[in-house]
DNA sequence: CCATAATTGAACTTGATTTTCAATATCATA
DNA sequence: TATGATATTGAAAATCAAGTTCAATTATGG
């Protein structure tokens, strides 16, 4: 998205920090990705660009996407963290399929309602939050009889 | 509770495992502690009680009361897993102050009964579940003026 | 073009967790 | 109770994701 180039870029001028053709490679590979990625994944995509591009590099720029509010991580139970587009793409939760590993996401108001009444109730302001319901899929569930 | 001491017997039993002083030990720090606490957090405990025991030790044990059904390891957003009894303890969810740490305990049935309404709706099957909010408590909103 | 400061990649470090391995402990059976 | 097969242990090393160091390179304003 042209627009999430923009922001980089205004983000990058704005901190004093310089456009380069690496912070380049990586967001254009960023943006043309869709789903959830580990900071290996993206760098492997990366890579098939352009091999000279460190994985220091990589995790430096992921850093760099999240603060310009292009880039979300997000951890599902493994241990590892992965990102997701911010940039038009608003809070939801997600289904993980342990057979598959597949990611649906979903948002509820009245679930976001509920919660934010529960932290109320408790004297909690609310800030962010994370909801991974873990379970296995439609397909996963056809293909095991 | 001696009723987790007889389930954890039972379970080593039924799996062809030892009884050990050492998983006695550490099954007891568990059971002596109330809240949410690391590996490195339980090894500290059971080292006041036998300096000998190792830290390898400590997360093998661990690793077999989950297994066991009496902890449960849960994510919060710091990059170490942490342990709380899931033992006469039933599902909840978690309010986590990002100022003091603190973890308020929630559980209400709308949330819960939502999520699965929105499960059913995309055709999967929800198994288990993690949400976590992450806010200011009470105590460290007050505290900030 | 120059000077300055930011950036880079490779190698190294960190921190949590897991594995290896030789020594030791458990426990069913004789 | 003694035996022996095998599970367990602690120390050290390995792993795995992520972050840091540093000398060489590059971007950028003047
Ligand atoms: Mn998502
Ligand atoms: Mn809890
Ligand atoms: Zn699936
Ligand atoms: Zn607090």
């Amino acid at each position: 998205m042209e627009n999430a180039k923009r922001i980089f870029d205004a983000f990058l001028c704005a901190k004093g920090l310089r456009h380069t053709d690496q912070r380049d490679i990586i967001l254009d590979a960023f943006l043309g990705m869709e789903g959830h990625f580990s900071a290996e994944e993206i760098y492997r995509i990366v890579s098939e660009k352009n091999p000279e591009i460190g994985y220091a590099t990589v995790y430096r720029t992921i850093k760099l996407l999240c603060d310009a509010g292009i880039a979300r991580g997000i951890y599902f139970d493994d241990g590892r963290m992965r990102y997701e587009h911010k940039y038009g793409h608003g809070h939801h939760d997600h289904l993980v399929c342990i057979r598959c590993g597949k990611v649906i996401e979903i948002f509820d108001p009245q679930i976001e309602k509920a919660q934010d009444r529960l932290a109320k109730e408790k004297g909690f302001v609310p800030i962010r939050h994370q909801l991974n319901i873990f379970g296995v899929c439609k397909e996963c569930r056809k293909r095991n009889k």
